[in-house]
RNA sequence: GCCCCCGUAGCCCAAUGGCAGAGGCAAACCCCUUAAAAGGGUUCCAGUGUGGGUUCGAGUCCCACCGGGGGCACCA
């Protein structure tokens, strides 16, 4: 029996500084590698302060992965680097009068101690920080790509702006009205803004999807498709009384047409103003300020009261003629579809809604058995039969649509159309922590972008009180740098003062890692393609429609580009979960914070990461106080006696062979079901069996053959590489022990031996009815009839059973189910 | 309101449609010890949220409901 203590901090201070002169992780692009190569990739952290228990976790899962694609001998690409600018950067040196790269960095170095403390398989040759220049100038190079391809274009409109981070916002940042950042409630100004057009890209957005399928978690991909929102249907012109050209609206219910009753507008977009009739000109416009006051939590609110003005004008209907008034109202969304819809309250709750309280006439054109919804105030959206639609009725719901569209194509009023929600990303920021906008406004010219090689245009040295948010950008009070001479014309012009929404900055960090001090473009296109795409991507399911979307995007703008040769950039995904505390999420104002730091200096690196991956599912979340360090702690503690006593009992390269045949058997099938749980990422399975492994080696050594036998070695030298992809510091200590030279993580994979698996007899369970009353010891390869005949001559069978049994259900050799 | 996921011992979690328990925590007890700690070991505990259905057989599949979590929610 040792008696030595596992010590995990000593353990630490010992193989850290060992690691990094082995340097066991790089990734090799060496022509003649034949290895097959996998790229393993963390989403990049935020610096802003040090890891929290959430990168505690989330690095943990992932190595887990990685580390067992080493052990298989894959050539892995494993980078890190870190997603540096951005707001709390800039909100922090307001605060103290200083830079943000200040306190960026100090982070950033912060960070990477102690993901080293925290031993992460990192190839940390590839380190990028999107906030250097150098990173940041292909985000310019790449923006200019965009532009000269139509992709990025500057347009006028009402934009999400957050009042307290003084910023536009892009939709995806937008969360139920509020601001996905801060929380606070976001609201609309008018604004020139840069755009990228992802709406081009919608349907392939949409489609690829498919081929995530079963690499995603279904959660993702779902809200993914939620959030193009693609929808089939019709634009229809509708005449208007007294204006030239007719209105176009989009609708999913072309069939519906017979039952437009009214029509409206959306109440911000400019048609409503233009057709407004004179005369009820102030009561629109009055009307229209109200709107403008509500926030979007407030508009958007589906329990709100429907709320709208005649506009004294009246809509031709293309199919009958029939003229119907043409209302203003907020329920219309200005910036979907026309911005102008037609109402069928019979068919649509919302028309509905607005048709009773304004008193408008509502005519059922599809008869679906349900009572009459201008008596119920339920509008009826199901299947049924066309009636009061000429041509149409008689027909149902899904012969009806395209009849109706190929009338209206007929007549040259209308034409089968699709929609999407997704609106192009807006990628403006007036803020100044982010990469400048390569564009110069020349007066003559117009918008120029920088040419590529008078990149990357660095942002001028601002910092305190000169960042303070003002409405517009920091960077429009640096006039030097504002002022510059047209790139076209070498006229005065002045540079774009925005700065690039961070989410840029990530949309092609992974492509970057493949060869990160690339001079000639954004990323090496053969490096790319000898990586790409990632096999599997691990981060938080926060980014579903954010960063996701956006490399998704980027990665199809690339590959038409041809610059990767793949068009999804991450084969399978992995959400982890949350790490919590009482039920709860972590907060300063609840006072449940867990510090990872303080976890690690009680408890060792290793044991927080065992805790980690043991606490279930990796997808599931963790409540920290449903959990235990400490007892991850004894089970380290004991594994590394099991290994220290083996390599004090024996030495390497013992004919295993000649060892305990039991423990062999446990050894072996050990060996087995933690391959297969690790491939199918059930670590915390895989942990439990390391545990069982542990026990029937402890058992051998106090109770068995003794710490000398080979198995027993066999054990102990399975248990540290097993190990090695979750306790590294136990694993390397153990192996060391084992007289093995370092490091263990590179050791290989056990493969089991299939003449150990097999089992010289199982239990067989004979049911009657159902119920259990015999178990026989039988072999593994018996027949289904000897088994079958073995079973019916049971005592304890014929004691439960009388005549002949109705039939007998055998599952050769685990179980025979005898119906009486 | 609509859609998705999850309910297994006091707690965290396992169980290709086939004996409900692998592992851990907590608890109790035993061994070791002058004692305690550390260590080694043993034991206790649910019939799977509820009610139906399919099946020879259901924690697992189907339906409804209850509870928890998440997503979407004037997108015509």
């Amino acid at each position: 029996m040792s008696d030595e203590q596992y010590d995990p901090q000593a353990l630490q201070a010992k193989w850290q500084p060992r690691w990094e002169e082995l340097d066991p992780f790089r990734a090799v692009e060496d022509a003649g590698d034949e290895r097959p190569r996998r790229y393993m990739l963390d989403m990049f952290p935020y610096p802003s302060g040090d890891l929290h228990m959430g990168h505690g976790e989330v690095f943990a899962i992932a190595d887990v992965v990685a580390r067992y694609w080493f052990q298989r001998g894959y050539n892995v690409l494993h980078p890190i680097g870190w997603d540096s600018f951005g707001l709390p950067a800039e909100n922090a040196a307001i605060k103290r009068n200083a830079h943000p790269a200040e306190w960026t960095y100090a982070n950033i170095e912060t960070q990477a101690t102690s993901f080293k403390r925290y031993a992460i398989s990192f190839d940390w040759s590839r380190r990028l920080h999107t906030s250097d220049p150098e990173y940041y100038r292909w985000n310019q190079w790449l923006f200019n790509r965009f532009f000269e391809r139509g992709l990025a274009y500057r347009k006028g409109g009402l934009v999400n702006w957050c009042p307290k981070d003084q910023t536009v916002l892009a939709n995806e940042q937008v969360v139920a009205g509020r601001c996905e950042r801060c929380g606070s409630e976001v609201i609309r100004r008018e604004l020139t803004q840069w755009y990228f057009k992802i709406t081009d890209y919608a349907d392939r957005l949409l489609d690829d999807m498919a081929r995530l399928e079963g690499g995603w978690p279904d959660r993702v991909l779902t809200m993914q498709r939620n959030w193009i929102g693609r929808s089939e249907g019709a634009d229809v012109r509708f005449e208007i009384e007294g204006r030239d050209e007719p209105v176009t609206v989009y609708t999913t219910r072309p069939d519906t047409l017979y039952g437009a009753t009214f029509f409206v507008v959306a109440v911000d977009a400019p048609l409503a103003e233009e057709i407004c009739d004179p005369e009820r000109f102030s009561d629109f416009e009055a009307y229209r300020a109200e709107v403008a006051k509500l926030s979007d939590i407030e508009r958007l609110s589906t329990d709100k009261d429907k709320t709208g003005v005649f506009l004294g004008r009246y809509a031709v209907n293309p199919v009958n003629g029939e003229r119907i008034p043409v209302w203003a109202a907020d329920y219309v969304l200005s910036d979907y579809g026309h911005g102008a819809i037609m109402a069928v309250p019979a068919h649509d709750q919302r028309d509905l809604d607005f048709a009773m309280k304004f008193e408008l006439p509502v005519r059922v054109v599809l008869h679906t058995g349900m009572a009459d919804p201008g008596e119920t105030g339920v509008a009826t959206a199901g299947e049924g039969t066309m009636v009061n639609s000429g041509p149409l009725d008689g027909l149902t719901k899904a012969e009806a649509i395209p009849r109706i569209i190929g009338i209206l194509a007929e007549r040259g009023t209308g034409a089968g159309a699709v929609n999407y929600r997704l609106r192009d990303w807006l990628l403006s920021r007036q803020r100044f922590w982010g990469t400048p906008i390569p564009i110069i406004h020349c007066a003559d010219c117009g918008e120029v972008p920088v040419p590529d090689d008078q990149l990357p245009v660095t942002l001028p040295d601002l910092r305190g009180e000169a960042l303070s948010p003002k409405g517009v950008s920091p960077l429009a009070s640096a006039t030097e740098w504002v002022n510059v001479a047209c790139p076209k014309c070498d006229g005065p012009a002045k540079r774009d003062t925005d700065t690039m929404d961070t989410f840029v900055d990530s949309s092609w960090y992974f492509l970057r890692y493949c060869s990160p001090g690339f001079e000639d473009g954004a990323f090496d296109v053969d490096k790319v393609r000898l990586w790409g795409p990632i096999d599997q991507y691990v981060g938080g399911v926060e980014h579903a429609v954010l960063h996701l979307l956006y490399s998704r995007f980027f990665t199809k703008v690339l590959h038409d580009m041809g610059m990767v040769d793949f068009t999804e950039p991450f084969e399978r995904l992995l959400n982890q979960g949350q790490v919590i505390n009482q039920g709860k999420s972590m907060s300063k104002s609840l006072g449940n914070g867990v510090d990872l730091g303080e976890q690690i200096d009680a408890f060792g690196v290793d044991a927080v990461r065992l805790t980690m991956v043991f606490a279930g599912p990796p997808e599931d979340d963790i409540d920290w106080a449903d959990v235990s360090a400490a007892a991850s702690q004894k089970f380290l503690a004991r594994a590394f006696r099991v290994m220290a006593e083996a390599g004090a009992a024996s030495a390497p390269g013992v004919d295993t062979a000649t060892g305990d045949l039991e423990l062999r058997k446990v050894v072996h099938r050990t060996i087995d079901e933690v391959t297969r749980l690790v491939d199918s990422y059930r670590f915390n399975v895989a942990v439990a069996r390391m545990m069982e492994l542990t026990s029937a080696a402890r058992k051998a050594i106090d109770s068995g053959p003794g710490a000398a036998d080979p198995a027993v070695r066999e054990a102990a030298e399975t248990l540290a590489v097993m190990l090695s992809l979750v306790a590294p510091y136990v694993a390397e200590e153990g192996w060391e022990r084992l007289g093995q030279p370092p490091s263990v993580a590179r050791a290989g994979w056990p493969v089991a031996e299939p003449s150990l698996l097999v089992q010289e007899s199982v239990t067989c369970v004979v049911q009657v009815a159902g119920k259990v009353r015999d178990r026989l010891e039988v072999s593994p390869s018996i027949t289904a009839q000897e088994l079958e005949e073995l079973a019916l001559a049971s005592e304890k069978v014929r004691f439960h059973l009388d005549g002949t049994p109705r039939k007998v259900i055998v599952r050769a050799p685990k179980l025979v189910n005898i119906v009486p």
